[in-house]
Formats: structure tokens, sequence, C-alpha cells
DNA sequence: GTCTATAACTCGATAGAC
DNA sequence: GTCTATCGAGTTATAGAC
């Protein structure tokens, strides 16, 4: 499971080979036929891992009692420093629901969608009572959810333009994980 | 061409089939490589071609003469407008540059590189006058290119969580096109 | 469980007729 | 230029010995 992650999350479903997984595994192609039947069966199992670190993970401090600021930091906070240990998977998941968004919502979504409802509603209470500044509920969780993920799919182009080794690239992450909540917070604060 | 750019928008370098582009385009697999002799040199055709529809126009952008704020609504509207009718072009770019960093980097660039250097220094003058507030210029380029792109990267999985259907999508984006640039804009105003 | 060998199939690419 | 037919490499998957 480990070998197929590692190829899988780098190569895509398309470009992976179950010889490569094999390699990777130090085992050979009939035995890890063996062990998952089939590369289909295999793809699913890496696909629903890689969702399911993510998706509760993120309910959880949505549907958190936190004061509004404080959720916003949480979450930027913890979903760039989970991001940072997993930088792979969100290119990973957002290519493949792009590829075959039937089988993905046939197959994949079990009833463990991310709900950012908690979180859309409270952002419409403080706005009708007037504590911070109007915005679209949903908007405003688009551009929290864009700046945390981004980046890390992202990496290589802004490495380039910005000329920053690996080392640096991290820094700046560690940077984003404070810069981002108060980013934002700063846009809706009165 | 037409049909070759369809196909790997949507399928990427590794899924796409030469079969798949010769149907797409009302020939058969012969003659679409008598045209374009094989796979890499078409892929590498459209590839160059999605990338050259945005990054001199981001140059222009970065590096007229418009005051800040103007700059910042300006690349905003007109980059989301421009991902609206394009919006396969950002998954299917990241998704290579980050499959093939050293092929990339080799044979697509070209000295036609991004340079947001225009804008940081900007935003460095007005911070020093005091005109902003304090900020890393490189995180405001990266939260204003992710609130921008990452939503069409990321459009099946918020279609899904948000039920939006294509018309409504739509018009989310619509709106974005001035909503970003007010975010950014009361995040950094004094 | 683990391996070698190979079947069955897909896909890029070419040969050669028209 | 355009087609049919086919080659040859690479890939998933299985058969069968150990």
């Amino acid at each position: 499971m480990a070998a197929a992650r590692k190829v899988f999350l780098t190569k895509g479903m398309a470009g992976a080979r179950m010889q490569d997984i094999a390699d990777e595994a130090g085992i050979n192609k009939a035995l890890l036929h063996y062990y998952f039947r089939n590369k289909d069966k295999l793809f699913g199992m890496v696909f629903r891992e890689a969702m399911a670190g993510f998706i509760p993970w993120a309910n959880n401090v949505f549907a958190s009692g936190l004061p509004l600021f404080e959720k916003i930091e949480t979450f930027t906070r913890e979903y760039i420093g989970l991001l940072m240990d997993n930088p792979y998977i969100p290119l990973f998941v957002l290519n493949e629901i792009n590829r075959q968004p039937e089988k993905f919502i046939r197959k994949m979504w079990d009833g463990n969608q991310p709900t950012p409802g908690a979180l859309i509603q409270q952002l419409e209470s403080e706005i009708k009572k007037g504590l911070i500044k109007p915005i679209d509920p949903r908007q405003l969780i688009i551009n929290m959810i864009s700046m945390c993920i981004f980046p890390f799919v992202g990496k290589p182009m802004i490495q380039l333009v910005m000329k920053l080794n690996d080392a640096q690239f991290r820094q700046l992450m560690e940077q984003r994980k404070t810069e981002v909540a108060g980013f934002i917070i700063h846009s809706i604060r009165k």
C-alpha cells in the first residue's frame, strides 16, 4: 500500500504502472495482483485513503464550536500543516475527480462529504449582527481553501518563478500558517 | 490541433490516446501521425500554446504602470475572465509541470517566464511609504493567484459540495471578478 | 505466498496501396 | 494527402510450478 500510494500520488492513475509499484514494494507484478486483484481496486484504496485523511478532519473544524476568527486561524494553520506533510495529495485528488467525475460521484462519494454548512451559518450570523463586513460566505470559504491548497498544487511553478529551493519554499509555507488567517481576518474585520 | 487541445486538456498526456484525437478530428491515426509526426510533438504544441495564452498577458499587467489597487483589480477581473473561457488550462498545465519538472524546464521554459518582479517592487514601495499595511509581497501574490486559479482547478469539488449546477457556478465566478480584488484591497488598505 | 512464464490486449507508429 | 492493415513495444492480468 505504501508503494502504491507513492507511485499513484506522483504519477496519477493513467501514468502509474503496476511494475513501478511492484518494484517500489520489492515484489513482482504477480504478487501485487494476488494481493489487490487489479489496478482499479488498488487505485480505489489509495484514492479513498487520500480523501479520508482530509475530509472528516475539515468537517470537525467547520463544525467545532470555536469563535469565527479562531476557527479560521485553526483551519488555515492546521490545514497548511497537513498539506506540508502530504504535498502531493491535492493535485492527485483534484486530477482524478476532474478526469472521471461520474466514477468519482458513483464510487467514492460515500456520505463522508465536506460540509461547510456550519461555517456558512456562522458567517451569516456574524454579518447579520454587524460584527464583520458583509461578504458572500461561499466566496470567503473558496478564498480560504484556495489560499491553503493552491500553493501546493502550484509548487514547482512558484519555486521556478520566485527562485526558491525546497527549504525556502518550506519556510514560505511555514509563514503562511499564520499569514493566511491574518490576511482573511484583516479583510472581514470591521 | 483543436481536437488535440480538447483531448489533451481533459485527459492529460498519459491519459490521452492518439485514437481519441483522431476520432475527435474525424480522421484516422495514420493521418494524425502524418501531420504531427508523433504524440510528443503534438503534446508539446498544445502545451506551449496553453502557456503562451497566459504568461505574456500576466507579465503585461504586472509590468503596467497602473496604480496598485487598479492593477490588482485589472489582474483579478481579467484573469478570472480568461479562465472562465479556458477552465481546463490550469489543471492541465500544473499537472504536466508536476509530473515532468525536468522536461518542462528544459524544453518549455523559453525565456517567456512570468515576472512578478515589478509588482513586488511596487508593493514594497507602497509599504515603505506607509500607504498599505505591511505584508510579505510574495505571500500577497500567492494569495491573489490562488484565489483566481484554484476555483477552476477545484470546480467539480466545489460544485459537489456547494450543490451548484454549471450556470450557478458560472455566476459565482462572475461575482468573483470583482469580489477577489475587493477582498485583497480590504485586507491591505490602511 | 511467491515466483517465472506467458497470454491477452492496448497503443504508438509505420508500410504501402490509392 | 488519406486510407487500411499491421508491426512491435509495453501493460494488465493469469496460469501453473514450487
